[in-house]
DNA sequence: GCGAAAAGTTACCAGCAGTAAGTAACGGGG
DNA sequence: CCCCGTTACTTACTGCTGGTAACTTTTCGC
């Protein structure tokens, strides 16, 4: 039979070792595919998909990332450092005050309506493992917030073993937060963002 | 070839309408045994795996609850109303309080922990629509919860337009906290619920 | 009695995660 | 200069799962 490699141009590569000797596509290249895919196509991507949009084939994926909890976990990661990168910007090094809590949570806001798909990609998980693959992305979020917790509070003479579930409560807190507000629209990030504030440092009951 | 249905007794059914010409499971009892299987095999059961349990075949499960994803959603309404039940048996109508919101949240960890695999079944979702499918569960508790923080706040003159984010911030809050304390030994129930209670009375600066 | 409706099961399809086996280019030693 | 082990791919598969179409048997109304 006819070749099979005979539409357009190299969108089949051959079997075998590429000409050049060099790797056709990096870590980076794929991670990179599969935020476009999954901006694309929604959070049920696949990762046939994510492949065929690095233009390679699925073995190499997983050579590169591996499976697809894997897969999650990387770009877990990438979607959380630019979460801290974005609210580090918004903050700006300045001590923690109801303003400055309002910034951080509508920084965090904006950002996961920036990567809506992305976020729910990764937040939804597929299964089984999907709770401790939930909990390692939260735990890059909680352990630097559990750090500076712990300092603030015992910056201002309270108890910092609290830190620790709080950081969990916080990112929990913003996490649900950010599902609902994406799938509304009657609220704007600032209005959200100073309710959710105001309850976070005043509490239920607010200030007297 | 032989008769197939000779292991047993009636461990596989004859096709066609069942002798009695009653229903042979109803939609509870499907639920019952996807709770069991669920329980047994973990958050990543199957469809077939219930199917098997209830002793029907998949179709069935099909038309007596639905796909999978209305399978989670079934199951999140049994557990919410467990939820629901606990909680309130905890507080038994008192007026809204410290210890009070502590004996809430320390409710909701020991049901959850009663149901680990349950719970981890209906927040893990499967995949795509899972995020309007938890956004969906989250309603469930967060609908009466709105109205309570609604009417609390107005008791106290304060601003009650923030129940519904507060309510998703803290169905949002208890969720990721109940996930992280099952899967760590070292917190009990009680010390959790003090701490996660203290933020959400005191707010994170705490009472001066 | 008899045919339509009801209540099942069997048998299939499509899609996806993951893997084994095959193929072509590179590169260093004889 | 050629050959063989290594490297870097692809093809082709398995196994499983969600979901559905088609068939089979009993019941029940007329």
């Amino acid at each position: 039979m006819e070749q099979t490699a005979r539409m357009s141009e190299s969108i089949s590569r051959r079997p075998g070792r590429p000409l050049g000797g060099q790797l056709v596509v990096d870590r980076e290249h794929v991670l990179d595919a599969a935020e476009r895919v999954i901006r694309r196509d929604g959070a049920g991507s696949s990762l046939e998909a994510v492949a065929v949009e690095a233009g390679v084939t699925k073995p190499i994926v997983y050579d590169r990332v591996g499976g697809r909890a894997d897969l999650a976990d990387a770009l877990a990661e990438r979607l959380s450092d630019r979460m801290v990168l974005a609210t580090r910007t918004a903050l700006a090094g300045e001590t923690l005050s109801q303003t400055g809590l309002t910034r951080f949570i509508e920084a965090n806001l904006r950002t996961v309506a920036d990567h809506r798909e992305l976020f729910l990609y990764v937040t939804g998980g597929s299964t089984e493992q999907t709770a401790l693959g939930r909990l390692s992305l939260a735990e890059r979020s909680t352990t630097p917030l559990t750090k500076t917790l712990a300092v603030w509070r015992s910056g201002i003479q309270q108890d910092p073993g609290v830190a620790e579930a709080w950081a969990f409560g916080i990112v929990g807190m913003l996490q649900m937060v950010s599902q609902w507000w994406i799938t509304q629209k009657e609220l704007s990030a600032a209005e959200v963002a100073g309710q959710i504030s105001e309850l976070l440092w005043n509490g239920l009951p607010g200030r007297t």
